[in-house]
DNA sequence: CAAGGTGTTCAAGACACCTTGAACTTCTCT
DNA sequence: AGAGAAGTTCAAGGTGTCTTGAACACCTTG
């Protein structure tokens, strides 16, 4: 898969400022998140937020995990957009705080269920036209037919990955809040 | 999602080359293969194999798809190594040509899976060992308890994929050969 | 086995995406 | 309202991945 990373002083990295477990889980989440297509630091973001459960300031995220200025700013700002961080402001402070919200796997379901359905919707209306376009050539049958089998295909794809998202929403809330 | 188009040298693309129906086909196989993450000339290769039905070789490939020699050689490979392309030698011919082959969706389980349970292992095991450390560490019960419950969430995730290309594969051969 | 076409490899280049860091804007407190 | 800190934006630069094209290796046929 691919990855970033940027910033790496020498040994001055995330491994040298964070408990080594810390690390672990950091940057496993981070993994994961990446293979479900988002960026790798969203998912270092939340994972540290997630296991210290305490409200971190911006100038703490980008110490703890070495980020830049800028890029704590886009990441909490896409976190809080996908609303699995909050930003808070702890009695008496004038900082920004971010804590982590535990709707997380709502947070993949969903983009990949919206990324899926674009996709499969245009490519459905493709075909569609293909077939009509085919028929109008007075094109082979045999190959209109392969074109309609396409559109099935196409309609499983949908099912399948909703059957996923289903079972994967399922799993979790079954276990009554596997995270937090 | 990327998308990489070289070789556009002016209107000289591929839907200048091929039936209006061809290029839509062609291009839509190649936006859902890119979206499960292979490359996208994959896609328009096979796509254009299936629907056409019948041996081509790769100068008639690359004309076809506007690529370039090399390109068709590395994307043939690879399509025969997931062994959803075959090559042949029509009867008194020379030159190698392709065919697509059905179990298409077989290979995006084949090689979901792989990449996911590679990922997943990994997690786990680093999940694993930051709770140990955690441990040794002395570190909050509760900080414990997370690292405990990710574990459980990475399972999930692995038995909610196990599902999903379990019904993929389900779906498609209960119609009975939706391609073919 | 020699010539010419067919097929493969790989360094250089192209492209999309991500991050940086400094300029800029907004906020907070006095 | 002003100073300074907090937060945002975005052009420039970095990184990984894919493609090109030419050099190379391999066939095949006479």
């Amino acid at each position: 898969m691919r990855g970033y990373n940027y910033r790496t002083d020498d040994q001055d990295d995330a491994f040298d400022r964070l408990p080594a477990w810390e690390s672990l889980v950091v940057e496993g989440v981070g993994e994961v998140i990446e293979f479900w297509g988002f960026k790798r630091n969203m998912g270092r973001v939340w994972g540290l937020l997630y296991l210290r459960d305490q409200p971190m300031s911006a100038a703490e995220l980008q110490e703890a995990l070495d980020l830049s200025k800028g890029a704590v700013s886009m990441i909490t700002r896409d976190l809080e957009q996908w609303s699995v961080v909050e930003r808070v402001r702890p009695a008496g402070q004038s900082i920004w705080h971010f804590v982590a919200k535990v709707d997380f796997v709502e947070m993949i379901s969903r983009v990949l269920k919206e990324r899926e359905q674009n996709l499969v919707e245009r490519v459905k209306l493709g075909l569609a036209d293909a077939e009509r376009l085919a028929r109008e050539a007075k094109a082979d049958k045999a190959v209109i037919e392969r074109i309609a089998r396409m559109r099935r295909l196409a309609d499983f794809m949908d099912q399948a990955l909703s059957v996923f998202l289903r079972t994967a929403r399922l799993d979790v809330s079954k276990t009554r809040e596997v995270l937090k």
